[in-house]
RNA sequence: GUGGCCUUAGCUCAAUCGGUAGAGCAUCGGAUUGUGGCUCCGAAGGUUGCGGGUUCAAGCCCCGUAGGCCACCCCA
């Protein structure tokens, strides 16, 4: 094996189970996004990295330290390019750029595919990861919200995950946010001296962090502080409770996290996350989302409102393993054909493709084994019937063995592909 | 990006005090010539992640490096 030439750093191979796993999500999400109205498209995998930084906010940890870039092998245009970290901006800037706001508003839309960042890998995060993005573009909410957080929700549920946490806040506009924040900060530089020297930093940076610290010498400080529920302006605690109201309505059960931050600039209002209830460590938030009303305009295009989500399919697969569900087995053939003389190739590869013209899915045994190994094989690979050539087939015959049961019959070749069908289906 | 732990066959793991690398599973072949999951026999599979150093001798000790993982940071 040769050690040198392996998957890059935080990639990995999806091998056949794994991406089976990983198509039935995304046919789930597929189905569902269909099912609300959420059409799917693509964006492509890069982007200009300034969409990233204006979009997501230069002083993110995602573009200030995780954005992925790609350096032009040939440079006749000198532009800076970025793998995208995620979906949003890329579509809104495609929104913008394909004018769809002369659509019917709001625009639902939805694309599953890679990300990428920029991190240091651990269990759970990679620098390739998959996403099931959804965003509804025009429409200023709040009954929109709450349809989204509860498709997140079904999505969960459809994929089997049943410990699925919903996790609430609002943050916010820039209407109310910025008085909120001075707040903020008064109250943590009131209790400065009480401040692990990490958490004076992030005064500085980032001071809606301090509140989900998890140093435990916070736990006391953070419960003094001013809560941005109770400082939202009238038209923002009025889409919250219209959010709430909406989500009560659908039966819809969720937290209310006043902590709950998102780490991108663009987000307002509307903030929620998804988590695995009871599971330990870091990598347990399974999708987040939120509004962000002045994305659209700070791209470039008219003032418009909008929200989305995306779900960590990595995460979801990941935790689908742990709940010990186990992977369905898949891709097993109906059939298996083998044949007394191992040399005959020929015969078992005729057969095989003229059940596969009757749709079957078959495989025909291409080794030379004897006869008991190539039923061997046929067995632990999950097959559920051999046809077995051998002497009959002068009389036009061949064997069909139940591997299930053992029980064998001798069937007319041209009778076994409608037979096989019939015993298919039930 | 910071700190820590780990890395031996495809997988899961052994290897005493530093003494020249093994097992189970998986793979392939065989058990007198048309019938499977079991059993038995056999084969193949390793520059012990990689590169240096110490030593008569290194899987084991030291340094570096890569990757994985854990805790941060952050997020999906």
């Amino acid at each position: 094996m040769p050690p040198s030439l392996r998957a890059p750093r935080g990639t990995r191979d999806l091998l056949p189970d794994e991406r089976a796993a990983f198509a039935r999500l995304e046919r789930t999400a597929l189905e569902l996004a269909a099912r609300y109205g959420y059409r799917v498209m693509e964006t492509p995998l890069f982007e200009q990295a300034a969409l990233f930084e204006r979009g997501i906010g230069a002083v993110t940890d995602v573009v200030e330290k995780e954005l992925f870039r790609v350096l032009p092998s040939r440079g006749e245009e000198r532009e800076a390019w970025a793998l995208r970290p995620e979906a949003t901006a890329g579509v809104c800037r495609a929104y913008i750029e394909h004018g769809m706001q002369t659509l019917p508003q709001p625009v639902r839309l939805s694309l599953t595919g890679p990300m990428f960042r920029y991190d240091r890998p651990q269990a759970g995060r990679y620098r390739q990861f998959w996403q099931w993005d959804v965003e509804a573009i025009g429409d200023a909410g709040p009954a929109i919200d709450a349809e989204l957080v509860e498709l997140g929700a079904r999505f969960y549920r459809d994929a089997g995950l049943t410990d699925v946490e919903i996790v609430l806040n609002s943050i916010g506009d820039p209407a109310c946010r910025p008085a909120y924040l001075a707040r903020l900060v008064a109250h943590y530089r009131a209790h400065l001296v009480r401040l692990p020297e990490l958490e004076r930093r992030r005064l500085e940076t980032n001071p809606l962090r301090l509140l989900d610290s998890r140093d435990p010498a916070m736990t006391e400080v953070n419960e003094g502080a001013p809560r941005i529920t109770d400082h939202l302006c009238a038209a923002c605690g009025e889409h919250f409770a219209g959010v709430r109201a909406h989500l009560d309505a659908m039966g819809v059960a969720y937290r209310l996290e006043p902590g709950l931050v998102r780490g991108l600039d663009y987000y307002t209002r509307t903030a929620f996350e998804f988590y695995r209830r009871g599971a330990e460590g870091q990598q347990q938030a399974l999708g987040g989302g939120g509004r962000y009303d002045g994305l659209v305009e700070l791209l470039g295009g008219k003032p418009t409102p909008g929200i989305g989500f995306a779900l960590g399919l990595d995460r979801v697969v990941l935790a689908l393993d742990a709940t010990g569900g186990g992977r369905p087995a898949e891709g097993a053939p109906v059939a298996v054909v083998v044949g007394a003389d191992p040399a005959d190739t020929v015969g078992r590869l005729r057969v095989a493709t003229g059940l596969r013209d009757a749709g079957l899915p078959v495989r025909a045994d291409l080794s030379v084994r004897k006869l008991g190994r190539q039923l061997e094989a046929a067995v632990r690979e999950g097959a559920q019937f051999a046809v077995i050539l051998g002497d009959e087939l002068a009389t036009g015959d061949v064997q069909l063995r139940d591997l299930d049961g053992g029980s064998q019959k001798p069937v007319p070749l041209v009778d076994l592909p409608a037979l096989l069908r019939r015993k298919v289906r039930s």
